[in-house]
DNA sequence: TTGAAAGCGCTAACAT
DNA sequence: ATGTTAGCGCTTTCAA
């Protein structure tokens, strides 16, 4: 068997050109049904794979998706990147993961990497510390189709596809006080990623609308992770008049949260209620069970990718350049945050 | 700023060939200083991105590595990309993702996409229900390396990096075992799939090691999920004499078996000890925390992509086309199991 | 030290 | 219905 073999060998074998061997694979409608056949014969023969790069210096298209995420170890974002890898597949497309490891210098490299391989589109998620944004706006500037999902910055002017963070910061904090719970601490997040500001807006507009005064001292900026959390139960504790409940960001800060009542041999959800965010999968089966609010991991990936490659390819006239997709977020009460027996 | 900037753009501006734009770029040694410099300069004033398309049909290295994974939302094989992405980058590679979602089909497909994207090498995991290995065959015809990690075929003369899955479920047993439990069962599961036909292996061999006959009643066949580990706690508690404690052939089986003994009032470890096989995340937090056997996920991913980068370019003799690497496991003993008091 | 020119494999506009 | 030709952007051999 020969080691590469291209069009030029299967044209050779049937005394054509190669170009009628282009046009035989790629079904063009002006070659014969025989030439057709022929061509499809002799190249399955010979173990020919059309070679995507040539195909592609030619077309200025690689039918590459970039993708950046923060952490493959994340569930939330491989069952993100499912969704997106389903559409893509479907449409005859490719998907390049680059992990930002959290870090905004890997983030940016990863654009760099994506640009010089000039992927049609990228979707992004951004690293929890980035502050800079320039990367991003590079890839606006030369007319990339990126579109962000969850972790988005609202002033770049770039679409996005998030869950109502709002709305689900809203309704989890407005559960601890239907529960009961009088101080409701929030474990929030950089503000520079919109997600995680929406969220604590979320927080305060769901107290006002309850009439509890907004308290200053009840919020602990953490960096998403286990440890910020129990670092805020910490800051909380060791102040006099502590919460009675908390609403935290994510649900590795919840686990971090509760980790460290349990050490202190704080009761929850007796004593104190714990509601997370972002329904990752341990969450169902800790004790006590985790409350969260659900994001749609898989339809926020096939929502991105779709939008993406809208974008790339416009069927219609929805050239709108920085749409921004909604998902409904699904709040999930289980026994941290349930201080109300349950009436079922 | 111009939509796309070539070294014949960078040539231009400064009144050279593209040639030597090229060999400045890359560093060529007899390339004056000051041209470089200013090459430099232009392009980064020009914005150049260096298409790696062109590059990588001149040179036919993509530097890409394909990686064909079941899922992308089990916990395992993220951890394990993980890995693979920090070596790949470091070197210099980009990692081109396919899940295959356990089907022969999508299997075979994912491998046919990364023929026709020329990708430098293959790493892959094998779905469950594969029967018909040629599409892995003809990667190995081609001389693509490709190496299996965890889920093998070891028919097919390829390499691969696993854990000691006999290893590690025979010192899981002998772990239940040695805390004074006397009738173990298996909760195990495809006989297809080596690992679990291994680990049942393991399991036998550690019996045996004691003197402790083998009681096929004491066996169940499972599908690998919660609900699986459920049905086989009530198929073992159905019938008389049950068991002990059960050797869970992963942690999803692992956890449903836990549950259901939950529910049954079965005090665990005390009544019934338990044992998974993963470390899967959830196990660390749940109560009673879960006895597991860790895979080194990260490292897994981490050998099996230096395996492959060794392939692609040889350093020195080690050619040897199918080597196999076994990884230890490592037994994590929580609660779940713990009989005997700790003594620490 | 740099330039000229060919070619990687494929596609597409323009012939015939 | 098929052939001719040029070119995508880069690298590299050969020349100067």
């Amino acid at each position: 068997m020969k080691y590469k073999v291209t069009i030029a060998d299967i044209a050779k074998e049937l005394n054509v050109t190669p170009a009628t061997v282009s046009r035989a694979l790629s079904n063009h409608p002006a070659i014969s049904l025989k030439t057709k056949e022929a061509v499809q014969k002799t190249a399955s023969r010979l173990n020919y794979k059309k070679n995507t790069i040539a195909a592609s210096l030619q077309s200025g298209k690689t039918n590459v998706i970039g993708v950046i995420i923060p952490s493959a170890e994340i569930n939330f974002f491989g069952s993100v990147v499912h969704g997106i890898e389903s559409i893509a597949n479907q449409n005859g497309y490719n998907v390049l993961i680059y992990q930002s490891n959290e870090d905004m210098r890997h983030e940016a490299k990863g654009i760099e990497t994506f640009l010089s391989a000039r992927v049609d589109g990228i979707l992004a998620s951004i690293a929890k510390n980035t502050v800079d944004f320039s990367h991003f706006l590079e890839v606006k500037a030369r007319n990339i189709p990126l579109v962000f999902f969850d972790r988005t910055n609202d002033d770049l002017g770039l679409p996005s596809v998030v869950i109502d963070d709002f709305k689900g910061a809203f309704l989890a904090t407005e559960h601890l006080i239907k529960q009961g719970y009088k101080r409701i601490a929030h474990i929030s997040a950089s503000q520079h990623i919109s997600i995680w500001n929406t969220r604590l807006k979320g927080y305060k507009a769901a107290l006002a609308a309850h009439n509890i005064p907004f308290d200053e001292s009840l919020i602990y900026v953490g960096n998403i992770s286990i440890e910020s959390g129990k670092e805020a139960v910490k800051y909380f504790f060791e102040k006099p008049n502590p919460p009675d409940a908390i609403f935290a960001v994510e649900d590795f800060t919840a686990l971090g949260a509760i980790k460290e009542l349990k050490d202190r041999n704080i009761k929850i959800p007796g004593k104190v209620g714990v509601i997370g965010f972002a329904n990752e999968h341990f969450g169902e089966h800790i004790t006590p069970s985790l409350s969260t609010v659900d994001q749609q991991t898989v339809l926020m990936g096939k929502e991105s990718i779709k939008l993406l490659l809208e974008l790339i390819s416009p069927k219609e006239k929805n050239k709108q350049q920085n749409r921004k997709i909604i998902l409904e977020p699904i709040p999930i009460f289980r026994e941290s945050s349930m201080k109300k027996k349950k009436t079922l």
